[in-house]
DNA sequence: CTATAAACTGAACGCTACTCATTAATTAGA
DNA sequence: TCTAATTAATGAGTAGCGTTCAGTTTATAG
């Protein structure tokens, strides 16, 4: 209260001279009594996203993260509508960066199987960087009710939109067989993700990034690619062309 | 309580006299007041069934599915530890049909592929047959506390298990590529199962059963299938070469 | 028929998401 | 600069739920 009043007043004296050092500005500033509406909600976020990850959803009470933001738990009621609202910022925060950092790279790989290949290991870079908030997502992200769609399904849907973009390029281009389907191949490569991320989540164990992926590219890469032939088949088959030509020319 | 006692006497009367027509006798044993443990946990698993598809597993509280059984809401408690080994159990039966079907049909298929190809069959009929069940599978039985282990790790493990057998079969007799990686194809087969799982339950669209088993097979089996369509042209060619061999060396 | 064991009950407990009347801080107008 | 009106924040209170347990009822054994 007492302290309050008292960044009030710096907050106002900062207001009206310029003499104030530069430290003391930014402490005026950062514990301005009422902070910007966007720092407020940043604040709300940055501690639920902290009691979430240490406690998990059910178990991070409200009460636990209003005492971790430092305010009571009714502001976090005019800054979000529930719990789970507040769970979905969380994570949308936290897959933004992800899916903005590929809208912009994207267009600067060249070839949509070089593209697919970057969605893959991109997308496993970000669920190998965070256990905790992979936790969260591969767990909570898919409940919904009737008022809120699930953030997996937006965030599923962007992703295989984008998956499904490279896949049609493909076919197009000819690197990819004509009767590849678009939407299950995205569904395999984003159900292999998937699967990596819960068992990373479950088991915790030491993940091989470069394995996963590549691995995940050669199976469907074999699978979709219109030059699908193995060099060891190849092999084979130029052994049985030179035996042919031994028969023709013993020598 | 009337009621009850009534249904001692017809008990007790089953009991001692055979002259009791069989109508009465099934009566006597569907209401008998204290039934046997195993229906009472019959009658609880099936509430919870009702109960947890029509409002969901956070809204179909205990109090309802106790009310569905007419017993007490502590009654369920000296069945089951919790709410969540409750819905578990309520999983699991569900799941066991598919895996004790599975296990039994299995060794009568011919060949790792076509094995292959019916436990991703199999797995899509279950699913697209019950959605209030695949809504609560999907939805929840990711979740575990620290004393119970998840139910989808151990079904994934289970049913993961059966496709890495066949997998690692057809690589042993040759006809899946030696580079095939068992674990990650599981996945991508696994994870597309899902991830059609999930848009089913989110979108209820009515879904092509064979169109999406074929799918699925035919980018995996291009994956990792040692023969290939663009080998087998390759072969053909070597083939009318060796006959064109043949005609000109005919021994 | 009695004593013991087992099953069942539902009121009570503790916890938590969420609300709302009240209070504090800010802004707008004169 | 002072006041009125508006906006933000508070935290005690509410409702609902999972879970427990002392007491009761039913079954069983001797």
């Amino acid at each position: 209260m007492v302290f309050i009043k008292m960044c009030g007043t710096l907050n106002i004296v900062q207001n009206h001279q310029q003499q104030v050092s530069r430290i003391m500005t930014i402490v005026a500033i950062k514990n301005s009594p009422r902070p910007s509406k966007a720092h407020r909600v940043d604040t709300i976020v940055e501690s639920a996203r902290k009691i979430f990850c240490s406690y998990g959803f059910e178990n991070g009470s409200i009460g636990n993260i209003a005492k971790d933001a430092g305010i009571a738990e009714g502001t976090i009621y005019s800054y979000f509508d529930s719990k789970r609202t507040l769970l979905d910022e969380v994570l949308r925060r936290h897959y933004f960066a992800l899916f903005n950092d590929i809208e912009q790279t994207l267009p600067s790989i060249q070839g949509p199987a070089n593209r697919l290949r970057y969605l893959i290991r991109r997308t496993l870079i970000t669920i190998l960087d965070d256990r905790g908030m992979s936790r969260l997502r591969s767990l909570y992200a898919r409940q919904a009710d009737s008022e809120r769609p699930s953030l997996a399904r937006d965030q599923n849907r962007r992703m295989a939109g984008m998956m499904a973009n490279e896949i049609r390029a493909g076919i197009k281009d000819g690197s990819f067989r004509s009767d590849t389907s678009p939407n299950i191949t995205c569904y395999m490569i984003g159900g292999a993700i998937e699967l990596t991320e819960f068992s990373y989540v479950q088991n915790g164990e030491v993940v091989n990034l470069d394995e996963i992926a590549e691995s995940i590219w050669r199976t469907i890469s074999g699978g979709i690619s219109s030059t699908g032939a193995t060099k060891e088949s190849l092999i084979g088959l130029v052994e049985r062309f030179e035996q042919a030509a031994d028969r023709l020319d013993p020598r």
